[in-house]
DNA sequence: TTGAAAGCGCTAACAT
DNA sequence: ATGTTAGCGCTTTCAA
């Protein structure tokens, strides 16, 4: 009950091994008769190539990893389906790495399937600057780094530039007359979370409403909302900022619980990331993030670069837009 | 700037390649001096072992593929992180393959990952019947199904089983007084919402409450639970039961921005399938399921079966367990 | 149109 | 303790 190699193929269609490469990869012209004789003999022995031999001798292992910060996350979720599917557009498979923005993860992970695993990476990396990758991803395998800003990274980059929504939605919720508005934020070395505290911080100074005790650092996951909340509520919050989807809908939930009513007896700006259903998001201001987009760019752009190492490198920005509740 | 191989080092350490192996993997003694200068050169050199090379030779991947229905749903993601916890701590690496309850993407993905890719598959099918895989996924590599009973099947498979919860379930809204009791199932074809279904039925009937009009059929995945609600409440149910976590959420959410409050205008009896965050679990009626327990034994499991390929097959249920409304 | 054969980088049996 | 070397299954160059 051995495994049918290509050299049994041979044999039982009186070929060459080479011929039934041919055929089997339609890789150079063979006659009509020989293919059908070759085909046969394929099926009748249920030969298939091994994948492990084929990547050794061609050096192409047809395979991507995307390191995912929080596969949890439908923000995440929401990216992986779309590079996946750009991704098997051209037969490439996609492995996915969780750090749950744990940098060792991230750094475990990378050292492991950089050793000739794959043939590319995806990154959303939970790390703080590119050189804690310095020594492990080699500048030759083709990188592509997605919804956050590595310092110093010299690889494809596609980011959401959420600067200006946040700075609209905070406007906004300034005009409607609040004044003491809370901020929770991410993961605090994480370039999506600084941006858009900036803009926070900027617009809030700019109106003379900043106020370095309503802030809070959250974690980019969940769980960590409970225990901001309700101090924000006792500094008399009547508008609160929230850094991300996750984040958001668990404030919402709270809230809720608590019988406060978002929208109606506090206002709540939050984060859209995906088209998949979030709770509550009629009762919110939204920053709305083009993930589907984002993802989909990202995966084209590996595929060029798989096609082609030596093309330019490109940082994309897209923009999210700020929708307020209605 | 050529990729540096065993020979390299060899060469630059002045031993014969199989030394460096020998280091390289700790596999047969070396001298510590020679261990010295081999590590050295690696060092020097920044040699890193191919992969491919390594697994075409040896045979072993050291990667696991989980075939999982739905990424986005928290249940999945619990099996996930559980199974990659459990099977990192062997060197194995998962790829993860969404097939969005597809069956024509499940069987691509293990038929494209049975070629030699992976060394094990662990998988939460959407298919019907394990003749599906008959000629696609060879009896020889280890296989641990999960979460899902695949008629037919002839490989180790984890399941938790939610009949006698479910009986508990209905039984309980029944003497709470409960007469119209909606439902709203999964996905057809897959056993879990089978058996939900049935303890549905077999309850209902047992009290002659049985009325199939109250019945619809889901999908397993979220949007889905919109359309049926509506309906239901038409119908003058006062209580529900909804199959699984990502329906109950959907459902909760719709609910309550009808104005309608679950727990209080009417009962609900829903899934937990994670200690991931759950909306509005305090409102419902729950049956729990062991999620993470499921995936550390199925990981578990898998580990065994890479170590000994020949061990009996194994078919293991966990419990589920109800849980009412406090 | 087909075939012979080199060789990808590594492991491990065997020789020294 | 270390070295020599066959060979894993395949692709692809070159020859016929």
């Amino acid at each position: 009950m051995k495994k049918v190699s290509i050299i049994d193929v041979a044999k039982h269609a009186g070929v060459s091994v080479a011929t039934v490469s041919y055929v089997s990869n339609n890789t150079k012209k063979v006659s009509p008769e020989t293919t059908r004789r070759v085909k046969e003999s394929i099926k009748t022995l249920g030969y298939k190539p091994n994948t492990t031999a084929r990547s050794f001798k061609t050096g192409k292992k047809h395979m991507v990893a995307f390191i995912v910060p929080d596969i949890a996350n439908a923000f995440f979720a929401t990216l992986i389906e779309e590079v996946e599917t750009v991704l098997a557009s051209k037969g490439y498979k996609l492995i996915i790495q969780n750090t749950k923005e744990t940098k060792l993860r991230e750094i475990e992970n990378i050292n492991v399937a950089s050793n000739g695993l794959v043939d590319g990476f995806i990154i959303a990396s939970t790390l703080e600057d590119y050189s804690e990758l310095n020594n492990i991803l080699p500048p030759s395998i083709p990188s592509v780094f997605i919804d956050r800003l590595l310092p110093n990274c010299p690889g494809d980059t596609f980011v959401v530039k959420c600067y200006d929504a946040t700075c609209e939605g905070v406007r906004h919720l300034i005009r409607k007359g609040h004044r003491k508005i809370g901020y929770i934020t991410g993961l605090a070395r994480i370039s999506t979370t600084r941006e858009r505290l900036l803009a926070y911080e900027t617009i809030m100074r700019e109106h003379g409403l900043y106020d370095q005790n309503l802030i809070r650092i959250g974690n980019s996951m969940s769980h960590c909302v409970s225990q901001y909340l309700p101090s924000l509520m006792e500094s008399k919050c009547t508008a609160i900022v929230i850094s991300n989807n996750v984040m958001a809908t668990e404030a919402m939930i709270q809230l809720l619980e608590s019988g406060i009513q978002p929208g109606r007896d506090i206002e709540l700006l939050g984060f859209k990331d995906s088209d998949q259903p979030q709770y509550g998001l009629q009762h919110m201001n939204l920053i709305c993030q083009p993930t589907s987009e984002l993802g989909r760019l990202a995966g084209e752009r590996m595929l060029e670069r798989l096609a082609k190492p030596s093309i330019p490198v490109l940082h994309e920005e897209l923009n999210a837009v700020f929708s307020p509740r209605r």
